[in-house]
DNA sequence: TCATAAAGGTGATATATATCAATTAATCAC
DNA sequence: GTGATTAATTGATATATATCACCTTTATGA
């Protein structure tokens, strides 16, 4: 599974995670120094659930679902990753297992890094430390809001809320090829897959989005952030 | 609001958080004069969602439910808070604001840490920004839990979930005066009102729990487990 | 290129659970 | 203590959404 590395270095990464700029050049060396590149195709599963957390994870290229596998085989899909985002589940420093799964959705590129190192840097530089600390706030934050989406509202204010997400954090872009399949969509937001197609169809009619195969046009933001919000 | 302190320091209060073991004599006495206590009666606010999140939250005596304000005065009931456990929400390092609302399900003895002083000293004590890592950790794994809950198992069993997390984490017995309403324990798993009551009648008829008035008595908690874990 | 699988889609039906309406029990304020 | 609120309970009904069965289209790979 690893290969050697095709990122010169941390130092020089261009898609390196933002809290790396605490780091002082030693550190940032030590930590180039911990770590290994693989790839990943389509499908592929970079951590698998339940499995001893001895790495971080960061995308150089390419995406990948983060999801709990949870009762009879039913999936709930938490996010989306891609690079310069550090992947960590909080059970790294709770039983050093890995919280949930992640699988590639594309071609991936992933840079693991010793999560023994990380623990290190957290306990000598307090910068980094508060960097960590505002990272995984930011996913917590996530966290409850997909909470409050999957709890409160009904299907199409799930949906809507779903193609937000995509549009603005991941793609940075109303207009994308949609990597979820429909059944995958259902599975971030607790819906059968049927019920996507059918409420995804709704959003057509309205004018409200255009759908191509995979291909995933926002026509009207305002009404889908509406809908998103009234539930 | 604040009152004359009753605690003596945070240096002798048997109900701190864990974590101020690793704290210097020097940081707990500096922690211990940016300190504030106050008290509060049943169903008042403590700290109400959405506030500038100035402070850090610990109870010297008393329960109180950690709530989100979701949709249409809908609520959401995180987690019950108890003495020695630290109270702060991802808001504090995302947006300086309380992500939930903490109101006082008994009476209660609160103390205000100003959350300034927190972070300086996650800045400057490696093990203290560890503890508060793996506190914080602790947290999500628990809204982890809660989304699978919520999301994947019917209502028995999210009921029996709940009730097994107030006997072990909560009041540590399976015999309890229960200080959440039977609408309070809907907003714990999502439910309504009266399928709450349905559902506890079921378990009383099975022999499974007792509840008289507020009281209640698990009896057969294997059973109990058997059905959060079936779903 | 054809065969086979996987994903997308549609209508009919089932069901878990909410909602509504009304009654009874428990708690609170004076 | 006693009326007034609030919580608990019960049964009847409504509804959102899943499930099922089936068909169609699009990918995949030998």
């Amino acid at each position: 599974m690893f290969e050697k590395n095709t990122i010169g270095s941390c130092e020089t990464c261009t898609k390196r995670w933002k809290n790396f700029q605490y780091l002082t050049p030693k550190e940032l060396h030590y930590l180039n120094e911990h770590r290994y590149e693989a790839s990943f195709n389509t499908g592929e599963i970079i951590i698998k659930q339940g499995s001893p957390a001895s790495n971080a994870l960061f995308l150089s290229s390419g995406l990948a679902k983060v999801y709990i596998e949870g009762i009879n085989g039913k999936n709930l899909i938490m996010s989306i990753a891609k690079p310069g985002r550090l992947i960590m589940g909080p059970g790294a420093y709770v039983n050093s297992r890995h919280t949930y799964s992640v699988s590639a959705l594309s071609k991936v590129q992933a840079c693991f890094i010793s999560f023994e190192v990380f623990r290190k840097m957290v306990k000598e530089n307090g910068e980094f430390a508060e960097g960590m600390i505002t990272d995984i706030s930011i996913k917590s934050l996530r966290t409850h809001n997909r909470l409050i989406n999957i709890t409160q509202k009904k299907m199409p204010g799930k949906l809507a809320e779903i193609l937000i997400y995509l549009a603005d954090e991941i793609y940075g872009s109303d207009e994308f090829e949609m990597v979820l399949s429909r059944k995958e969509i259902g599975e971030m937001t607790n819906m059968a897959k049927e019920s996507v197609v059918r409420i995804l169809k709704d959003f057509e009619k309205s004018g409200i989005v255009l759908s191509k195969a995979s291909k995933i046009k926002i026509l009207d933001k305002d009404k889908l952030k509406l809908i998103s919000e009234r539930g």
